[in-house]
DNA sequence: TGCGTATATGTCATTAATGTCACTATTCTT
DNA sequence: AAGAATAGTGACATTAATGACATATACGCA
């Protein structure tokens, strides 16, 4: 069990401290006081339900944990959704990007636990690409699953590069939410693989 | 997560208080609610898109004061060579992609204040990575200066959907620093416009 | 141009929340 | 176990929200 510190939630809202101890004291915030001088402790979940219930941005070291968002790069729209849609119904989260500019900024900006990337991108190299994330400090650890029409061989040379599964077009829809859900399980919950 | 209250925001503005607590609550302005009585916190990023949406100046303390990374995104390299050669001996410094790719997740990373961008990057189309830089909240605020051969009209377009300059190629490397200069004047020293 | 109306912004006093400070006690680190 | 870092407390200073109302400012229309 993960808890915070009043110290931890006033940096993370940008709020003085003697302000957090007050949302507890006024019960707004759920929390629980340590035996000693009554120092306050508060459960991630319930203080994510509460910015939640408020409205309030929530920091992304706290979904980072569990993090099981999903960018999608491909630059048919109708088979990023397509992909899309597969896995939101297996329980991720998804962003889609569409051409490499997206594709790069949304991977930096929201750290995604896992990308799929459509290895013929025009204009760009999905093996520069690869390279990039892999060479990356804050992407190097990013899960890859390249998603591509190309001939065995250059799908050899995506895990080559550092791909952590190939999927070659078409594909089936249980092909793909097996690969995503070996590379990146889910919690516990809601993750029957019937 | 660096927040602002509606006061800072009423200074910055040089607008009274109760105009940004309506802008809030219209909606124009994005923010939330602290639980106690609802005092309202608007995060940076957030208000400073607010300021480029109304084409409102941006204080300097908001805009990364002593920033003064430039990123160059031109899928020529002997070009964006070129570019970080005069840039940095203007004192700036400098970064290059040259890919879309690269593009995108350097900016989100570095956060530059300027960016120079190749309008015709293979696979993207510079506008629609203006537009993105616009409407995200993290980027709407840099600074651009879009770089191209192409013709007027299409420089003009460029102006239109959010370049903060334009540059036809070929140009002068003086006329390059002065526009830069006029977008992002270093701190002081060294800054003789003589 | 001038009028009236709608809408936005400013003002003021009041009330309530948040910030600050100095200090003490507790936890964390080694 | 000792020192460093962090959290709690009370009193008080600041600052924000609110409602009601005064002033703009913009806009439509004659």
């Amino acid at each position: 069990m993960k808890t915070l510190t009043t110290g931890d939630i006033a940096k993370m809202c940008d709020v003085n401290l003697r302000t957090v101890i007050r949302w507890i004291d006024r019960g707004e915030l759920k929390g629980f006081k340590l035996p000693g001088r009554g120092n306050n402790r508060v459960q991630v979940e319930d203080f994510v339900q509460f910015l939640h219930q408020h409205g309030m941005p929530i920091p992304q070291e706290l979904s980072g944990e569990g993090n099981n968002r999903i960018l999608i790069i491909d630059d048919e729209a109708a088979v990023a959704r397509s992909i899309g849609r597969v896995l939101r119904s297996g329980g991720y989260a998804t962003t889609i990007a569409t051409d490499g500019f997206q594709g790069g900024s949304l991977l930096m900006k929201q750290q995604p636990a896992l990308v799929t990337l459509d290895l013929r991108m025009p204009g760009i190299s999905g093996y520069d690409v690869l390279k990039f994330i892999r060479t990356t400090p804050e992407t190097a650890a990013t899960r890859v699953i390249v998603i591509s029409a190309l001939d065995p061989l250059s799908l050899q040379r995506a895990l080559d590069e550092g791909a952590d599964a190939v999927l070659a077009k078409p594909f089936d829809n249980q092909q793909l939410i097996n690969l995503v859900r070996d590379l990146l399980p889910l919690p516990d919950h809601s993750s029957n693989p019937a």
